[in-house]
DNA sequence: CCACGATTATACGTACACGAACAAACTCAT
DNA sequence: ATGAGTTTGTTCGTGTACGTATAATCGTGG
């Protein structure tokens, strides 16, 4: 039988050295909802996500490939990849084909509009970019980047 | 199998510069993919999430308050801590009693189990962190933190 | 006192993210 | 060449995250 209660003016008898307010991963789950927040406002125009619109740009990086394989260029489980596939050929900027040596497997890439949504946002992505970036000093910006490149 | 032997020219047409692995926004979004997975990793003998996690957390340092504002305090929408505090009851770690003066509210409180699992989990918590910034040289990683700080 | 606006919590829909299970198809070793 | 094991894509379930809508309640100005 712990008697937790304290009878002064700190609550957190259990945490003791445990501030939520500086662990990266709580800091980097805000830092994500942000960047999410403001890639969806910028793309608002196109009413595309972060996850579609990469989607879109590493199939025009490194052209047609199947499903699974770009999903994993992106880090996206296969369920996930399923889905954002599925939303993006509903709204015609990926074409599906059937592979003609393995019948497993579906081919994808841009259709004609896809390509163009990419040539309308690619300027708007770099915006977004720079306008999450805002809050540091230009030089603190490379610094953080560099770090966070390699974190993942 | 190794990249694309570039079949064509550039694929890339369209992108004209935009290169997707070094978007802060993608960069943050794979830096949190890792961390939530090392948090599960971390924490599965209680099997709490992240966000979970951060309620209790937050519930000990703050005390007892009502179900929007403790979702405020860590950045969740009303929609999304309804669900949180809901599993958090069914797991016996929340307690939700009516508002005397406020028949709207519901006040929010640690059980005892709430209260046994922060304490189990802190330590823990602390370890996390540290797997989360383990790539970073010790000196970089005070300074990725105070950057993330202020992306926030 | 009462109508209006704000706040609290819920419900529904959409979208990512992942584990688990599955059928179909492919590869490889024996 | 057959069987074992792998890969591809799908489906289901859970959890986070958010917009929108709604009902109940609260506070305040007139």
């Amino acid at each position: 039988m712990s008697a937790v209660s304290s009878v002064g003016p700190t609550p957190s008898d259990a945490l003791d050295g445990y501030v939520l307010d500086i662990q990266v991963g709580y800091l980097l789950r805000r830092a994500h909802q942000r960047a999410t927040s403001v890639f969806l406002e910028g793309m608002a125009p196109d009413a595309l996500t972060p996850t579609q619109f990469a989607t879109l740009v590493k199939l025009a990086e490194l052209g047609p490939m199947s499903q699974n394989h770009l999903g994993r260029t992106i880090a996206m489980d296969p369920a996930t990849s399923q889905g954002v596939v599925r939303r993006l050929v509903e709204q015609g900027l990926i074409h599906r084909a059937a592979d003609t040596t393995d019948r497993r497997r579906a081919v994808l890439s841009l259709t004609e509009e896809g390509r163009g949504v990419i040539e309308r946002c690619r300027k708007r992505g770099l915006g977004i970019s720079a306008k999450i970036l805002s809050p540091l000093q230009p030089a603190e910006r490379e610094v953080f980047v560099r770090l966070l490149k390699q974190l993942v």
